[in-house]
DNA sequence: CGCTAATCTAGAACAAGTTTCAGACTGGGT
DNA sequence: ACCCAGTCTGAAACTTGTTCTAGATTAGCG
């Protein structure tokens, strides 16, 4: 069976390789943040040269981005288990958010590598931090509801929201914001989705 | 007369040597962006020796958002003669913000050093950037208009406009948005200032 | 099995941010 | 004018991301 994306189909070794890589690197994170994220010791810490985690990662921002993708695919099945409860559309992704939100305090100095990684990626990176960004987008739809196909102002609402999510993060990373503070601002970005549709649409101006 | 801030009160040589530092930092990240601004260059185009570079600006990354700080008080300044020209509250930002925008637009390598330094500073800067911080919601409270104190829910509305912009612009530095894109999400965020107060409040829900 | 191309390893080398240090220089107080 | 403390310089050293190279290993294939 060819894979199912561009992944040239790695053999079984590599696979295992490439997860030993991602695993330490996860570990390291971890611990320290981005700082502590060092290629010398990931290649060590995984049992691969050097040279093979440039294979495989070809900078210290991909793999970053790698590990945030793996994070957010076990989010989006653990939310496939228990979906939100909410009953308004924006309260669900609110809760959603805030979901997300406490794993991060969970885990504050991997959150730090991550999102810095993902932050401070170049147009090298773009592919990669594009996939993480198209899979943060179906995560908030998926919170939004069971509606079909969104409409433009739907996808406009949820890339700001995707805008303040990722900046709230590094405003709380770096010391700058209280959790409270991005509590409120994830609440107040999610109104942009309005009460859910059953209520009176109030005319769009322009 | 003592300096207004915590500023430990330079001779004019030092003041002189801090503004040749931000000029040689402002034409190198003008040609190449981030990775263009190499502190030994700095140092030297600045007639400067490397450890004093370090005793003005004890990284790269405050030497970046020095730079965003100074770019953004121009900005105000600007702004201060020519202010927006829109009747609603919510189009004055977009305005003021696009007005900004299109200033990154002439020098987008500039903008890249200046944002990716913004983003990727960590704790150690974070009183400089909650200056930039604090000088970026001046200006967008500027723009809503002459009213007296804000209100809680318009400076949670100002701090997620600000989350919106920032990450609006790196994913437009990264090549993953256009400009339209940019505008469109500036637009769409700026709708939580809501309608000019005149019209009839509709009631905050909790 | 034996061949060939691709991959992997160990290690050196390079690049740029940051630190350190000895000595020269400056500015302010006496 | 002199002296001290703080500042600046030039240069080397250190750190960590990244690249390169020569040789060993592995995978696929006839």
């Amino acid at each position: 069976m060819p894979p199912l994306v561009s992944a040239p189909a790695l053999t079984a070794r590599q696979e295992a390789r490439r997860r030993r890589i991602l695993q330490a690197t996860t570990r390291l994170a971890s611990r320290g943040g981005f700082d502590a994220v060092q290629m010398r010791e990931v290649a060590e810490s995984s049992g691969v040269a050097l040279g093979t985690l440039y294979r495989y990662f070809p900078s210290k921002v991909h793999l970053l981005v790698a590990v945030m993708r793996d994070q957010l695919e076990q989010l989006h099945a653990a939310l496939r288990e228990r979906p939100p409860t909410e009953d308004d559309p924006a309260a669900r992704v609110a809760q959603t958010l805030m979901r997300a939100f406490r794993a991060m305090q969970r885990e504050p100095h991997l959150a730090d590598a991550m999102v810095r990684a993902l932050t401070f990626a170049d147009r090298s990176v773009s592919a990669e931090v594009d996939t993480v960004s198209r899979l943060t987008t179906t995560i908030i739809l998926d919170a939004m509801g069971p509606a079909g196909p969104p409409t433009p102002a739907q996808l406009s609402a949820v890339r700001v929201i995707e805008h303040t999510w990722h900046s709230a993060l590094i405003t709380w990373l770096s010391g700058r914001a209280s959790i409270a503070q991005v509590r409120i601002d994830i609440e107040t970005v999610c109104r942009l989705i309005g009460p859910e549709p059953s209520r009176q649409a109030y005319s769009a101006r322009s």
